[in-house]
RNA sequence: GGAGAGAUGGCCGAGUCGGUCGAAGGCGCUCGCCUGCUAAGCGAGUAUACGCCUUUAAAGCGUAUCGAGGGUUCGAAUCCCUCUCUCUCCGCCA
């Protein structure tokens, strides 16, 4: 959520930054103009609730001192009574539609972010490691995963739908390896602090971090509750400090937290049907900073490496892109997406984005710190990061390990995680 | 699921028959004083948001907030209703 305040003196500057991002900025004029009409009525409020106040303390005085009050005192004070009633429900008329307005509107571009119109646009900002030669036609991973017995897309499909996954046997440690491999290297090696959150959230957390109002079709909801599946761990994770206070000694927070993530995958329809590359339930290790607003950008820098770390130990290629400012997400002001090199499918595939979010989503959860300087209260600004997604990392594996005959080399550092296995198949 | 108790400031905790209650008291914290040092002691201060004023900020003025929403009343932390959450006991359960 934008600061209205800043909107209201800024109109301007909001309006270019905004094109930016592309497609239509409805509403801004609409914004403004609530807001005049706003403060309007409150000031008038407001003047009538301090009469209200004057004669309430002359009556107690007066009553204090066993004097008599006029009836007509109170005659003319129930009018006052009545004009703050009707005043109050047109400010609240207002402030709802202003902030209904407000939270459909999304966050200010960075101003290092590049400017363009799509995702062609973004620039790569840099490559790791190189593309592995194979002396053989790679295979895509539910190929291999299937043949392996390590994976059956068939019985998910029984037991629930498409877009669900079974893994099995040593695909099913696989995946356990890379969750407890990630979750150490970020505890013990970049300094972050494990949680296991609630996997359900109610609407307020939800709006919080913006996926309500404006993409409800997106998450699943658990029927004649206000709950909601968690789509990501940024969710919980970043309302863990809503509407709290933090000092600044304690900034720059920083969380890692493993969680299966739910996903409807409304309107990509058709779009990897085939695999573990999109499903309704996958998992993730996500990481989420709450920073000071003067350092946010450069621990933005600080956790995309420590996300890339995870690809660097398992030596697989990657690339990482800049989103510009037209492929940016709702809540973000900038984003970076490491896309990882599947040579089953000859592409790269994005396998963690990582976002600051300036005071866009802190507004909306009330998450504020206090500096000791100035021992004044402001927003924190949030970042988080996929540090992987799971199911893709295993992806990443299987196709960049595998074997002529079939079988998947087991990285490396993952090995200990396998009881010493070292090879599937 | 059944029965009961409760929700007040960073924390603990008081609020009498509704009336200067943003809220006593304590702890904590900050600043100052005092003291070889430390501790103790003494003094002062210590919420947030919004609006107005202002070039900005500060100051100032005003308004709101005692779980949330609604009602009664000239006036509600205090009375009434609804909801949410927490705790205790019983049942069930991983």
């Amino acid at each position: 959520m934008l600061d209205i305040k800043f909107v209201r003196d800024n109109p301007e500057t909001i309006q270019q930054k905004l094109a930016t991002r592309g497609g239509e900025i409805a509403g801004l004029d609409e914004l403004l103009s609530l807001d005049g009409q706003r403060r309007e009525v409150l000031q008038r409020l407001e003047k009538q609730r301090a009469e209200r106040n004057r004669a309430s303390d002359e009556i107690a005085a007066a009553k204090k001192q066993k004097q008599d009050v006029p009836p007509e005192r109170f005659a003319g004070l129930k009018q006052v009574s009545n004009d703050i009633k009707t005043l109050e429900e047109e400010l609240k008329k207002f402030e709802a539609a202003q902030e209904a307005l407000l939270m459909t509107i999304p966050n200010l571009p960075g101003d290092t972010t590049p400017v363009g119109n799509s995702a062609d646009d973004n620039p790569v900002v840099r490559t790791w490691g190189e593309k592995p030669q194979f002396a053989f036609e790679p295979k895509q991973h539910f190929d291999i995963g299937e043949k392996l017995d390590i994976l059956d897309f068939e019985r998910a499909v029984k037991i629930t739908g498409a877009r669900f996954s079974l893994y099995k046997g040593a695909g099913a440690r696989l995946e356990r390896a890379l969750i407890n491999f990630m979750l150490d290297l970020h505890t013990t090696q970049h300094g972050y602090t494990e949680v296991l959150p609630p996997l359900m959230v109610n609407s307020q957390s939800m709006t919080g971090t913006g996926q309500l109002p404006k993409f409800k079709e997106d998450l699943f909801k658990v029927e004649n509750t206000d709950y909601y599946l968690i789509p990501t761990a940024e969710v919980p994770v970043t309302n863990i400090h809503a509407g709290e206070i933090l000092t600044d000694e304690e900034l720059p927070v920083k969380y890692v937290s493993y969680t299966p993530c739910f996903r409807s995958e409304a309107g990509s329809y058709g779009k990897d049907t085939r695999g573990l590359i999109r499903q309704h339930q996958f998992n993730k290790v996500e990481l989420v900073k709450f920073a000071k607003p003067e350092t946010s950008y450069d621990e933005l820098e600080a956790l995309l490496l420590n996300a890339e770390e995870v690809l660097r130990r398992l030596n697989i290629h990657y690339r990482v892109s800049c989103l510009c400012t037209g492929d940016l997400g709702f809540s973000s002001a900038k984003t970076y997406d490491i896309e990882v090199w599947l040579p089953g499918q000859n592409l790269y595939r994005e396998i963690s984005s990582c976002s600051c979010f300036t005071d866009f989503q802190a507004r909306r959860a009330g998450i504020r710190y206090r500096r000791s300087d100035t021992k004044k209260v402001e927003f924190v600004h949030t970042l988080n990061g996929s540090g992987l997604a799971v199911g893709r990392t295993f992806v990443a594996v299987v196709e960049n390990y595998q074997q002529p005959d079939g079988s998947i080399i087991i990285p490396e550092v993952l090995q200990p995680y396998m009881g010493g296995l070292k090879k599937i198949g």
